[in-house]
DNA sequence: GCACATATGTTATATTATAACAATTTATAT
DNA sequence: ATATAAATTGTTATAATATAACATATGTGC
């Protein structure tokens, strides 16, 4: 297992026994599969990945997992890709913000704590109450160009 | 029709006459299904919609208008919908930005011409050569407070 | 132990989207 | 006008993503 998966498991493992919700073992198979992937993962991928070191597990399995995972923070879906990634940033946020390489495929997060202004702005003028944001970013990375 | 729908449409004839490409019957009738939506709709309620105005059409008719009407900029793909709205900028823009009522569905386009500089400061860090960028903003509406 | 809430197993199905190839229509060039 | 190429549509099938429904099991607090 590569240390940084080892890294974001004892991280999850630390947040849910503060917060006394259950990592279980399906649950922590899925995050250490994300985790583990280089790429943003789809759920089918997660499925047979799971399917190693799980007796035949079915997608509900790997559904709730991630309802579960992206609850807690622990992870994130990129939209348009139908694919998960964990969270690369040290605190749960309710915006999340992405670049995603249009060629390989990787995807990085450009964390940001607050909504930039501009868009802030347009919610308040349409007096639009937010909950939660989300950034894609579509181009190249570095290597990729 | 809605008038606005009608003024939809009558743009998206304008700019294709311009530049000399075709918006062909089923193209229109999709565009005008999306465009009379007070909602994202998604591609089978547009299909189900347009088996009202064409002889038993199929997906892929609707998928391919939805290609082509995207690709023109007249409507854009709310990814945390899987649905489709029509564009309310006057111009064509590689970066789409949404303010989505988790109540009552509806959706608001907050155009903003540039990318806002803290997302912009992100991807020069990072060398990322952007094409496109959406953002969708979740929360409730005026009406739904 | 018992009641309750949480989590999982299992089967089936819903929803969204695309592949592949044939037929047709439209544009272009002789 | 006719041949040719390009763009569009028709059609069938299937891929890919996600959830409903209900039974079973497991953990938690009393
Ligand atoms: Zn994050
Ligand atoms: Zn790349
Ligand atoms: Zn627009
Ligand atoms: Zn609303």
């Amino acid at each position: 297992m590569k240390p940084n998966v080892k890294k974001i498991l004892a991280q999850a493992e630390h947040i849910c026994a503060q917060k006394d919700i259950r990592l279980t073992e399906s649950r922590r198979h899925v995050l250490s599969i994300i985790a583990g992937s280089s790429k943003p993962i789809g759920a089918y991928d997660i499925l047979k990945s799971l399917s190693q070191k799980m007796d035949n597990p079915k997608p509900p399995t790997v559904y709730r997992a991630i309802e579960f995972l992206q609850a807690q923070g622990f992870i994130h879906r990129i939209e348009s890709l139908n694919a998960y990634v964990t969270c690369d940033a040290h605190h749960h946020h309710t915006g999340s913000q992405f670049m995603v390489c249009d060629d390989c495929g990787k995807v990085t997060e450009a964390h940001l704590c607050d909504l930039p202004t501009p868009l802030l702005d347009k919610t308040k003028k349409e007096n639009f109450k937010l909950s939660s944001w989300n950034v894609e970013l579509h181009g190249l990375c570095a290597g990729c160009q």
